[in-house]
DNA sequence: GAGTGGTCTAGACCACGCA
DNA sequence: GCGTGGTCTAGACCACTCT
């Protein structure tokens, strides 16, 4: 899995410094970083060095750069993580944010297929959110997300959760987004979907099967989505 | 739509240089450009500014950079251009290469959904491509391709059209893909759908509409895919 | 005007591929 | 051992933001 590179470039070596830091959340999101002369100076480096490093993590996300201004944590704030991971649209491409509906937290003991999907052990305990989102005051998508419990320590107990799961993880417990994989399927519409959402039994619904990917690149979070795709479809850009 | 900076930075324009002249064809898909200090100095610019403008091409996937060999104008290869639009794959993410299928190419009027579509007037001429693709020997996708006729010139008299067609917009008639934009439904199977793909009608079907966008930043290519879900996913990854 | 990121330069040295 | 891209440095100047 991973390669022994034997030689190791310096300004990898700065931006693993970097990430632990922002993940140790030395820094709070929208908070600035010290400027790019300060952080060079301090890690012995040159600008040019420094630059590269922190361009890389503009390019990923992690930072966001204002001339100016100065270099500050991401923020996932509700318009960008919505945007960035959730990609249902209206036809034609116009961006739709989705209201909540029904929603409920539980934690249980994990099952086989969770344990091969988020990398667990037997006996790890998850948390189970199941809850329906609205488009037009209207039931749209239902999701299951299945969550290491030990990465969320009492998520269960809170009055109740964010539209925007992922402003959550970050703000309170530390764990930042940078990736999913998603799979999509069409399957057709069983009765309790007919039940959540309204639609005929053998309607076809777009589903979606995702894990996201943290900054230590650990699977954080399994989400099955099954969402209406009559006025709904999922949007993406290839480059 | 477009800004005046007013401020235009050097390596802007270099880069617009080089785009132009891959646009030209001025070197081969497969080809090596001239060394990075040849380039800087034949255009009068630092190596590094010079650099930060390969690299920038080569994060578009334009051109490949070799350590110890050169700069090469990046292939569309079967291989590459495949994976990187073709986002079809197994459940689990194993990717596949699909079989090409019946096949047939016309020329003919343009209807409106095409002109808005592709950015045409009333009047221009478009190739209609219609194909089936073969997972495992047996019918899983249909395809649906849509081109304007003034870029592809002849496109219809060529004897068979290669699995990806995009290697062929490249080398033949100079048009680089470099991006996507995809919108993903699901539909219910029709009696056509039955009578190609063998499945029932009402079987799910996974809809995608694609919009391809040249290096030109042209709408060169529309393409409306059905492809079985039962035994295929759709796979993309989100950063 | 002071401070930040953005651009640009010139030059050195390192790692890689190949003959 | 030569030529290529990859890394690293030091320093200058430009554009943007805020006071």
């Amino acid at each position: 899995m991973s390669d022994t590179p034997g030689y190791r470039p310096l300004y990898r070596q700065v931006y693993d410094i970097i990430v632990r830091k922002v993940a140790q959340g030395v820094w709070r999101p929208g908070e600035a970083l010290p400027s790019e002369q300060a952080l060079a100076r301090e890690l012995g480096v040159s600008q040019g060095t420094m630059r590269k490093v922190l361009d890389a993590l503009t390019a990923e996300k992690l930072l966001e750069r204002r001339q100016g201004k100065g270099t500050f944590i991401a923020e996932n704030t509700q318009e960008r993580a919505l945007f960035r991971f959730f990609r249902m649209a209206r036809p034609g491409g116009e961006r739709l944010t989705p209201q909540r509906g029904e929603e409920t937290v539980k934690v249980r003991a994990s099952r086989a297929a969770e344990q091969a999907k988020l990398d667990l052990m037997r006996g790890d305990r998850v948390v189970e959110i199941v809850r329906t989102r609205l488009i037009d005051e209207r039931p749209a998508i239902r999701e299951i997300i299945v969550l290491p419990a030990a990465l969320f320590p009492g998520i269960e107990k809170r009055a109740s959760l964010p539209n925007t799961l992922y402003s959550l993880y970050q703000t309170e417990y530390s764990i930042n987004i940078v990736s999913a994989r998603e799979e999509l399927s069409a399957v057709a519409a069983t009765a309790e979907d007919q039940a959540v959402l309204g639609v005929p039994v053998g309607t076809p619904l777009l589903l979606t099967d995702r894990v996201a990917i943290s900054l230590q690149e650990r699977k954080v979070e399994w989400r099955v989505s099954r969402a209406r795709s009559d006025e709904l479809v999922y949007a993406v850009t290839l480059n």
